[in-house]
DNA sequence: CAAATATGCAACTGAATGGTTGCTTTATTT
DNA sequence: AAATAAAGCAACCATTCAGTTGCATATTTG
């Protein structure tokens, strides 16, 4: 299923995912799903739907270890936001001549939406 | 405002949005709002409320013209995710030794959220 | 001036969203 | 085995959201 950038945007769009995110990425092992919690004045559930969010988007991986169950961010499909957002580097600058610039560099790829 | 951060994710986690945003970057001239809602099945209405939405994230400029308001993209506010997505940049490849690469890496800037 | 065109404004609707609480199930600990 | 801890499930709630329709206003155009 490559077409998950609509799943990505969406995920990213919530700022308490973010947050989760964040947090995931920088913590030096997997978290379990209370301890995540704990970071934030939300209960445990409300988590849990963030992380299903996160998950759906392939930017949260999960592991069972018994009762709990750990969770590990992944970075890589921010790369399709990336991408997205470069096709409109060329325009960050020039507010003018948009359609020149985008004659003159037809051929790249159009990320579309 | 700098932190438009959230505005700026809203607006373009919609695929309509981004259809409207990539159809006024591509286009020669600023388009009024009504031949914007041409290229989209939504009514002219529907189309207003997201350039509104587009407009108060920075994505949009509007300049008004007799009785026609004619809008042109502006990609500049981008940058913003830009700088988001690139400090994950350095998680891409690497899902292990995570809190490694952070520590090398601290001082530099830590988006948040 | 009258007709047509471009837009704005407001109310409404249905679905999605972010969040809650209560209860059950499963696993660990004592 | 009993108590505790982690998580899942489901229902519920308020708000936001994407979209609609109807009508008013302002500007052209004939």
């Amino acid at each position: 299923m490559p077409n998950q950038l609509n799943k990505i945007f969406k995920s990213i769009a919530d700022p308490t995912r973010r947050d989760i995110f964040h947090l995931l990425i920088v913590a030096s092992t997997a978290l379990s799903i209370t301890q995540i919690a704990n970071h934030f004045d939300i209960s445990r559930q409300g988590i849990t739907k963030h992380l299903k969010v996160l998950h759906q988007a392939g930017l949260l991986e999960m592991t069972t270890k018994g009762r709990e169950r750990y969770c590990m961010a992944n970075a890589g499909p921010l790369r399709e936001i990336h991408d997205w957002v470069a096709f409109y580097e060329q325009f960050w600058d020039d507010k003018l001549n948009r359609l020149n610039q985008y004659l003159k560099q037809k051929g790249k790829q159009n990320p579309g939406g």
